[in-house]
DNA sequence: AATGAATGAGTCTTCATTCAT
DNA sequence: GATGAATGAAGACTCATTCAT
């Protein structure tokens, strides 16, 4: 549920974390949580202060206002995505086929969502919404998160595997789309996250290979053979 | 009962379209829009009074309250979806194979999201936000949209035309989900919706179909044999 | 108590100004009142509300802000001051000396202070202490205000009618002080105003004259030969 | 009871003049500056802390509210002026004229009004604007200090040394007016306090006494001879 | 002696809503 | 059918004040 406390441990060289700090992360969960349930508008500091545990102007010993503090969860859900993803698709063997890095790709993205953090939720779903002075940060990390993608289609491309009836941009934004409603759908109950993530992977390589693709031969966690729902 | 603007209200069987009516459906319009831009508890009815042209508490003269007007916003887009498919699809010869039909749904769903209503963006982007006593109208509309495409699906999977290694459900709701987003990130000045449409529907069909599909037969308005973008 | 209604008979060409004018005046006066007792920062938008009878949010209906509100305020006291000032100095005979014309003046402030005005009383006791972006307009005033005292000054030095041993504008901020002053101690009940318009007039005709000038001849409505006190 | 700074606090009898005492001072001293600045209302004790250089909460361990500090300062500020122009008259010859004691009172008044002292700024400007119930040691001071210069008043109609045709109580009240609004707008850039005092001193002698006076042969430090601004 | 952290009371401001016209 | 005027409820934010350390 909680973001990942990557920041955290950067900033503090001790290893016993402040309470301070813990409070101002504990304020920034909450906001995560409120923020992709509520929307931006809808986002109350009450609410905030509720899940946080604390009043609602002891936010403001924190953040100096309404609008900082989302800013900063956006900024924080959009960056530690990309963050993640780069990190992520660093440690996959030289070698690895270009479509095998989107497909990886694909259960990177899909997990840190789900997973994860309300953060990425909060940045995804209210990205359109925020008015526009608190945008400049995301939309530069927006764009370098894209571009991350645009290298793994382009590279796919390079090497013949993606489907020449398909514009490459498109089909980027089609497969981000796919994973990026997921938010709105998954329901852990229903299926298992290791199903939608094969599902997900198979469904992506598909829709993008230019032919029937052997079996998948590649999946990080997901050893499931058969990926039908309701594991 | 009209959805789309003021044509179509004027178009309508009714011979004498009352001023009030009109009224009425430019306060819907205005809600509709503001709705998709702002999120529901952005939405104020000063800018929807701005939007619609008069002030305000005018709008008390057509809807009982904001939340009224609201929901028969959210509910009008996902009822109007709804009917819009099942009439569309309706249309198609008796014989029409299944993925032919999921590739028109596609095209159609895709379509009405994007170049039709701001009542289809607005019930999309909102589903998740409004309270939970607004809903059930909706829920009920959004299940009957949602067997429509589960049909789909099955009779597609009966005709053994979906992928084994893939579950019905889940790819149900990635095909939405990607058509769903499609509302986020397209500008007509980047790709025509001829384009976009073309776009999807090869990725629909090949993220589903078992072996390389035949060259696609369909395709209502999309003349277009390069689907590639900037057209 | 109120302010001199000049705008509002100029603004509306018919004589019976709406409801909605008085409003907006009340709302005025009550905040000329309460900064003229509270000073700037002490000045609460419900002790304003209470006093032009009201809720506190109707001010927004009126202006746009605190500020705005408060800006308008303090500008009308100093610009009502100079216009007043200006036009009673037009309304002197032509070969009025200086030195009448000066006591004169002198009459004129008081008594608009003192009589006539929250608005002055409030524009003078805050000058020092509003923000400095309110302060624009009304800098304007007062330096055009000034002015006017400094014409006369001047054209008394250029007369022979001030003592050589004294600064013009040092004596001109000394005799402005001690009226502007008289704010903070008139009590009604302790002196009549012609009295106090009296003493004053004698105080600085005496403290700017070279020579003990004669019996005063001038003094529009104060016929009182003893100027003693308690009357 | 040291009133001016640390400089003063240092110079005191007390022999060990503990940090704590110089902490309570720097508050003190601070809270002048901001009260003759921001007003009553807008005394923060964020600003306070400020300028003391320390945090607010530490404020209450020398004082125990907000209220309190602010009328030690009120208090402080008349009390000093008070106790400073008792001594500065008793050291005056016995056999000092009337009138020139009251033209020494004027040059005490202004040296320490803008010379020496915050305190009397602040206690000056927001004398009517503080609630009542910090009022009761204030007015007692004022009182006492009233009297003071209404003896020196009385002690000069009794010499024959006051016109007249002015009323002593009213005089009194315009010679101080005049003094205290000095605060507003004197700038020593503009004209230097040696030359205020002088332009005050003749302006005051003048417009008291009843026939030209002989050429002023007082005032303590001021030697100009010319007392012309800009010096 | 002083601070970091937090709170409660209160202030400005927004906004849905009402009502007389 | 529609608006001008006004209100009540709620939300962001400020600030004096407290308390543990």
């Amino acid at each position: 549920m909680a973001r990942k406390p990557a920041k955290q441990a950067v900033d503090s060289d001790s290893s016993d974390p402040k309470k301070s700090e813990l409070t101002r992360i504990r304020i920034l969960d909450a906001t995560a949580r409120v923020l992709s349930e509520k929307g931006y508008a809808g986002t109350r500091l009450t609410d905030v202060a509720k899940y946080a545990e604390l009043q609602a102007p002891a936010i403001y010993y924190y953040f100096s206002s309404r609008e900082d503090l989302i800013e900063e969860v956006m900024f924080a859900g959009i960056s530690d995505m990309r963050q993640h993803l780069r990190a992520e698709l660093d440690r996959l063997p030289d070698g690895t086929p270009p479509m095998e890095r989107i497909v990886f790709a694909v259960e990177t993205h899909l997990r840190h969502e789900l997973e994860l953090s309300d953060y990425a939720t909060a940045s995804i779903r209210n990205s359109g919404q925020i008015p526009e002075h608190l945008r400049s940060r995301q939309k530069k990390e927006a764009a370098a998160y894209d571009r991350i993608w645009r290298k793994l289609f382009s590279d796919a491309r390079a090497d013949g595997q993606l489907r020449d009836d398909i514009d490459d941009k498109l089909a980027q934004a089609l497969v981000v789309g796919a994973l990026n409603w997921a938010a709105e759908w998954w329901d852990p109950r229903r299926a298992s996250l290791d199903t939608i993530v094969a599902n997900a992977q198979t469904f992506v390589r598909h829709s993008l290979s230019p032919l029937p693709a052997p079996d998948e031969p590649t999946g990080r966690k997901s050893k499931r053979k058969t990926p039908a729902a309701n594991s």
